[in-house]
This record gives structure tokens, sequence and C-alpha cells, in this order.
DNA sequence: GTAGCCAACATAGTTAACCTAGTTAGCTTG
DNA sequence: CAAGCTAACTAGGTTAACTATGTTGGCTAC
């Protein structure tokens, strides 16, 4: 599940959790799944899942509860309706478009300091 | 350092730093000492000091450079930690910006190869 | 029937080890 | 002298193991 990008698979898991939690999937006080299933979904460890369920919880988008589970945050608001996945498909495009750019340009600087 | 109250020691790392960005005791720009120094000043695993990193750099406080170090950013203008309702609107403001700028560095790089 | 114990499962924190990769200073060699 | 190598440092990611602690459900003993 977690791709061999450049970004670290926590993030990647934390990525794929909050758009879980913005396009309503997850919703307010609904529990995630544990840990050990989310590590057996995405095929990580146990380690980055809980580094990645940490992320989300030090944003605040989720609460742990010691013994239960980790929950969605009733303020976690879902996302704005004009948020349509055609926009979101943009966006990494154009973020592709820009990495692929400033790769180039930070070999060329490297090449000719 | 890191004393037994309830707050994890990871937690307490992190806020000592904060508060120094925060005071001014830590300047932007200026680099943190380094993990290994950080794990002996506040008598903590280096496990611990790359967790509390970890969150001030999640936090947008730090940003961190593979050999060098880490330093606190210029704008230590924090990520909200909810997302707002023009989130979107914000994320294609920075993308423009980064897009222009971008395009800058790239005609200045063929100007003067 | 119920009170209490216990096993299973949950999050949370900590530590240690290993690996990758970038930077820098200094030395060595051609 | 200059190019290149090397060693020592840096951050970052991943994994595993251990501990602590809270929850839950089922079984047992009375």
């Amino acid at each position: 599940m977690v791709k061999n990008t450049g970004r670290p698979g926590y993030l990647q898991i934390a990525d794929d959790l909050r758009e879980q939690i913005r396009s309503g999937a997850l919703t307010p006080g609904a529990p995630l799944p544990s840990t050990t299933r989310l590590a057996e979904r995405y095929e990580a460890s146990l380690s980055v899942v809980k580094l990645a369920v940490g992320v989300l919880r030090n944003e605040g988008l989720v609460i742990g509860q010691q013994g239960k589970g980790v929950f969605v945050r009733e303020s976690a608001a879902p996302a704005p309706p004009e948020a349509s996945s055609d926009e979101l498909t943009e966006i990494r495009a154009t973020l592709q478009d820009l990495s692929e750019r400033l790769a180039r340009v930070e070999s060329a600087l490297s090449d000719r300091p």
C-alpha cells in the first residue's frame, strides 16, 4: 500500500487517514481501525502506523483513548463542498510538476555551484 | 532535565524548545543544537529528542536539513492545527507563489548557466 | 446470580539499533 | 596547487522490543 515515492511511509499513511477524515469517510466520533489493523491494511510495520497516528494526534484531528481506541475529533469538519476531487488531482499534478522542475534546478545548481 | 510529571518527555523537550523560539532565545535562522547535544542536555535518549524535533518540524516551527542541522524558520508561522474552510484557496495561493519563484530561478539559471 | 479474576486487546511512551543520505574538514595523491 | 578521497558529523526513516496502563468480555468460584 505504501508507495516508494520520496514521501516517507508514516506521512503517506497520515495523509490517507487525514483525507478520509476530511472527505467524511471517517465521521467525527468514529473510531479508527486499531493500530494492528492499520499495519495490516497498509502493509506497514506497527511503528510507522504509530508514527502516523501520532502526527494526526499532534494535529488535533484525532484523540487517542488508552484501552479503547483512536477517535475522530468532533470538531474535525469534513471538507467543504467545493473541494472536488478534480481540484485535488490538479493540485497533485501541480505539485508533481513543481517537484520535477525543482529537482532539475537543484541538480543543475549542484553541478555548477 | 526531563521531569517526572505526567507529561511525556518528548513533549517536555518540544515545549522547552518552542518556548526558546517564542522568547527569542533561538532566533529565526539559528540552528538548534544537534540531536546528540540535545540528548545530552536534556539527559534523554536520542529517540525522544528525535520525537521532540519531529513535533516542532510538524508544527512548521523548524526546518531540518540533512547533513547540516535543524534551523528555526524565518517566518515562524505554524500550520493551523485545524483545517480552515478556505484551506484549498490558501494551498492554491502557495502553489502560485512557488511557481512564480521557481520560474524566476529557472530563468536566472538559463540566463547565466 | 454475582463478584472477582484473568486473558486479550487497545493506546502510549521509551529505548536501541540499523540504514540512508547530505555536509564539511582535512588529508593525500597526482 | 588542485582534485579527490575519507572520516566525522548531521538529520531522517524504519523496525523491533519492552513497559505501562486502560478497557472489555468471559470464565470461574462462591
